[in-house]
DNA sequence: TATTAGCACTCTATCGAGGTGAGTGCTAAA
DNA sequence: TTTAGCACTCACCTCGATAGAGTGCTAATA
């Protein structure tokens, strides 16, 4: 497979790289001319022969679906494939561009969700296309605190903070009024009571306390198994306009039902939680052309990567956008952010959960 | 101004009628035949050209600029103003439909993101727009209630809770590392110290604290004033896909700045304050065509309502369309929903603000 | 043997011409 | 007051012709 020869290597980078600055199939004429090659137009006809017949390389289908042979060559996903993994010099970010990064995360606010909409932000900045981003979170949601706050007669807020920061806050209905001091002593118990448990330590806990402790650590359980369940914290996007503006997402259908997709955030979880569990923290994965399992996603690429504490807590980033966007210059942003992310997670919520 | 005879009105219902439901432009011949009409084509025209001459119609103008006069008539804004105020007859929201969203609504978890997830999922399928919705919040600030969270080392997780339910999480570092009673005892202390405190309270509460404690009191103080600028809380979005496939919105280049607009939140928090804070709750506001001050909706319009406890805590709601959107269905959704959110902020956190 | 020039072919995009259809305004008749 | 008729304007579609870009293949060339 790798048994390409070094000009057919080169012109297949080129076309890569053409294509993805023009979104107009590429061909032998203009790439010799474009880029002043010094071998004739008919050789790299030749060789782009040669690259279509080993499946890197393809003629483009017109709207009405038929092939187009005097239209030039585009990339086929195994060609974009093939480019990332043997063509792509691995580059790191520029100094300057790590730095102006590295500056906003610091100057930021130490909140989470800062981070989140900074980073994808960023991400969509640098890379002009869709940024995902989901909040960090332990893949075993661990109990930490609970806050009861009487608000009116019956209604409690009901605030759950779990290990890695996630907070959720809920509102329940009590069968009778309750003070805030027999509120604040109930919470007080179940601090000390399950503190560091997870779901299973805590479903092993009956007994021990009264009706109304008993109520609340069934609805803490509940909402702890609704965490477990759930694969990634909220997602934060940015950047839907950039791909907007991209040529194979004017007026195409599939563009509706891309963005479609990346509005419901119940099957953007899934999908995440089908690719981007499989790899470890560090590593940038990419899918090209949605790697056959989303339908929607046939015209569109994914640069994806963890970041936190490996086992412990973690989060995901990634970017989306056309099959022809720039890898060489998302896959080191992705690494980068991913990285700084890691660190960010690291120093705060990541380590004490080791205890 | 409102001096049109019955004929007019009829025309020029059928007109926004037409145009809502086509985006064609609808000239005098097809209205006759196409709502059968008692009277003749010239009879409409006529009609027309006295519409037009009051400015509730024009010839619509081409990508080129230049007016065409052989296409049809659309409505001006002032057109669909006065549609919105004098023809359109304000129907309830059918009672199905009622049924349908409130069955939604109360079988939803009591969690005030799911409410608005669920509240912008409704009004954008409903009304096949974009749908607005901002987190309920108090019109100034009360601190309720503070936790201290001790993470590792010198990092303390801090979740503020304030009236109306908001909660803010940050995450800070200590000079020097501090035990989890600690963190414990200086919470009680200032959740009794700060209760029910507004910033201007907190500034003159100096003095009676140690360092640690006066710390925190100066975040905190931080973090209201900062909750205090802010007009409205977290905004939810829904249905942008619903908008991408109107014909307006489909390549022209002031639906992607509109998009852009949607995406940055300060921005749009900031439309939003400048427009909802004028109407109490309860009225649906129309906005059309973004009434002169932004240029980016000039072919959009929202219709929009407060909910909530008037001058407590209160949260906005609106839908933003073409501005040929379908008024008729558009505005009793949006003022149900509004009755149905501002029922479920009263039975929850309204009523102990008034303490 | 590898490379290149040349040629025939295909398909797209563009342009102008011509016809059709929808709409308008105006005038005159009912 | 309403309507029929007419002249006029555009937008849109179709058709044919043309130019341009690209391909594959064959034969000549270094």
């Amino acid at each position: 497979m790798t048994d390409l020869t070094d000009r057919q290597k080169t012109i297949l980078m080129l076309i890569v790289r053409d294509y993805t600055d023009t979104a107009q199939p590429v061909g032998s004429k203009r790439l010799v001319e474009h880029y002043s090659l010094d071998y004739s137009p008919a050789t790299v006809r030749n060789e782009m022969a040669a690259l279509t017949d080993l499946g890197l390389l393809r003629q483009p289908i017109g709207v009405d679906g038929v092939i187009n042979p005097s239209a030039g060559r585009v990339p086929t996903e195994e060609g974009y494939r093939y480019f990332v993994t043997h063509l792509m010099h691995q580059v790191e970010l520029p100094e300057t561009v790590q730095h102006t990064i590295s500056h906003q995360f610091f100057q930021s606010r130490p909140e989470v969700n800062q981070w989140m909409t900074l980073a994808a932000s960023v991400l969509a900045h640098q890379s002009q296309a869709v940024s995902l981003v989901t909040a960090p979170r332990a893949e075993k949601a661990r109990f930490k605190h609970v806050e009861l706050i009487s608000t009116q007669g019956r209604q409690v807020l009901m605030v759950l903070v779990f290990s890695g920061g996630e907070v959720n806050q809920q509102i329940l209905t009590l069968a009778e009024p309750v003070t805030q001091e027999r509120l604040s002593g109930v919470a007080a118990r179940l601090n000390q009571m399950v503190q560091g448990k997870t779901t299973e330590d805590l479903t092993a806990l009956s007994g021990r306390a009264d009706a109304l402790e008993q109520d609340i650590i069934t609805l803490i359980s509940g909402d702890m198994r609704r965490a477990d369940d759930r694969v990634s914290g909220e997602i934060y996007l940015d950047g839907l306009t950039n791909v907007l503006s991209e040529p194979e997402f004017t007026d195409s259908d599939d563009a509706r039902r891309a963005l479609r997709l990346l509005e419901e955030r119940t099957t953007l979880q899934d999908l995440l939680s089908r690719t981007v569990l499989k790899s470890g923290v560090g590593g940038v994965q990419v899918l090209i052309g949605g790697e056959g399992a989303w339908e929607e996603l046939r015209q569109c690429s994914m640069v994806l990567a963890r970041y936190g504490v490996p086992g412990m807590v973690t989060g995901m980033l990634g970017v989306l956008g056309p099959m022809r966007m720039s890898y060489a210059r998302t896959i080191p942003t992705v690494r980068y952010v991913a990285g700084l992310l890691s660190d960010l997670v690291n120093d705060t919520v990541g380590d004490n959960l080791n205890e």
